[in-house]
DNA sequence: CGACCATTTGAAGCCAATCAACCTGAGTGG
DNA sequence: CCACTCAGGTTGATTGGCTTCAAATGGTCG
């Protein structure tokens, strides 16, 4: 399983190595059952890297790329509830409670996703507060990103809620060219209408409608931002 | 400040001992911070436990009665996050996190609430892993309960959330009388349009085309429903 | 080319937001 | 006792936005 050297912390070289969840692990304590458990996965946009409902293998952490988080519902719709960028967990959610993954997850971009198994993160977890306490972080801000979500979905428009979400996405994902900003979105028109909630046909006229405003336009999945920039909203996205 | 002998966990005689945050704490180890920073207090209707926006004093566990957790937003509209039930513990989030509350706890009925200062919240956390693992649980259920939201509010009609509430707010506050439920309303119109997400008097609509489809009965803040009851939606209310 | 997928467009109908008016009951003060 | 106000709630009319179904468009891949 282990593809690094049992000395050396697998996240050593890992950008997020200082606020990595099994950061507070170190050589004497724990290095074993953490270097066991550790595996590494490459995916290619749109692969799934866990379904919905199947039972949870261990703690994922994104080290490059884009996971979507989304969830199916009974009716056939489905909602996407969270972009997980480098840096961030995902799964922790089903491995701390019943064990099935309620939501699906599919790589967006080519990414690459760390993982601990089950066992060996139960293990880690009961041994090092550490982890719990850096665990707790995570879930504080998903429960803001979530609240901040509840939020914009009671009191914004939605095509305030698009302009925020390709404000949010051009951070980053996007680049400098002159005076405007580019980026390729790194999502369909589907997924765009899953995030701001509403069907894809709407989508599609309200792209049109921020188009009208002047500041954006769309080139397929291409998107352009012209000044006079609008400011960044609070409470704004995912 | 404590109102208990200091040898007796100040939540021995609380109904929700076993599942309280604080249960970890023994006698040999934190008793003495658990007593010096507990307090009570009981809130009228209508009272305000803490305000949006201002510093966090420590964490609160609701004993008796409903505390209504609302955001308010900048425009002056607002939304209603969540009903905490006895049990149940609220500012958590602003006590682990910026230190300043996100939303403002008002009771919806005569409360009791037990708090735990800031300061002593905080050592004994420190001390017990334990503490942190059922805080951990507690953000796990707000995150579900949020998901859930985010998820119904893009994929029910605001009839069908309408009608889930009500069942929901029945099975906490009804009664039966005869072959019918009935409860009176713990919330004002406005408070259920905040929770459902719509304005005031599109409640009042959605009020009488939930009333016209016979299963329900409004009378001021009394309800009653009778069979044919509709079967509680998966994913429901808070 | 044909099949398939993603996206757009059109038309119809429903629903929600908004603004304004009205109603009711509970104080309050003359 | 009456007039007043205020909060909570309802109703009406209008407007605009969203959903739904249907159909067309455009690109990609074998």
């Amino acid at each position: 399983m282990s593809d690094t050297p049992g000395n050396l912390h697998p996240c050593e070289r890992c950008p997020f190595y200082q606020s990595s969840i099994w950061q507070p692990i170190d050589q004497r304590d724990g290095m074993a059952h953490l270097t066991r458990g550790f595996s590494r996965r490459d995916l290619a946009a749109g692969e799934i890297l866990f379904e919905q409902d199947r039972d949870n293998t261990g703690v994922f952490c994104v080290s490059k790329g884009l996971i979507a988080l989304r969830s199916h519902q009974a009716d056939g719709s489905s909602t996407l509830l969270r972009l997980a960028y480098p840096g961030e967990i995902v799964g922790f959610r089903s491995f701390l409670g019943n064990g099935v993954h309620q939501t699906e997850a599919r790589a967006l971009l080519p990414s690459r996703v760390c993982t601990v198994g089950r066992m060996s993160a139960g293990r880690l977890l009961r041994d090092h507060p550490g982890i719990l306490e850096r665990l707790l972080g995570r879930s504080l801000a998903e429960i803001d990103r979530s609240h901040q979500r509840i939020i914009a979905a009671s009191s914004q428009t939605n095509k305030d809620r698009l302009t925020a979400l390709l404000i949010w996405l051009l951070e980053r994902h996007g680049s400098r060219e002159g005076k405007q900003m580019r980026m390729r979105l790194p999502m369909s028109r589907a997924d765009l209408a899953d995030l701001i909630g509403v069907q894809r046909e709407t989508l599609s006229r309200i792209v049109r409608r921020v188009e009208d405003d002047g500041i954006f336009r769309f080139e397929g999945r291409m998107v352009y931002m012209s000044p006079p920039y609008p400011k960044a909203v609070a409470g704004t996205a995912c």
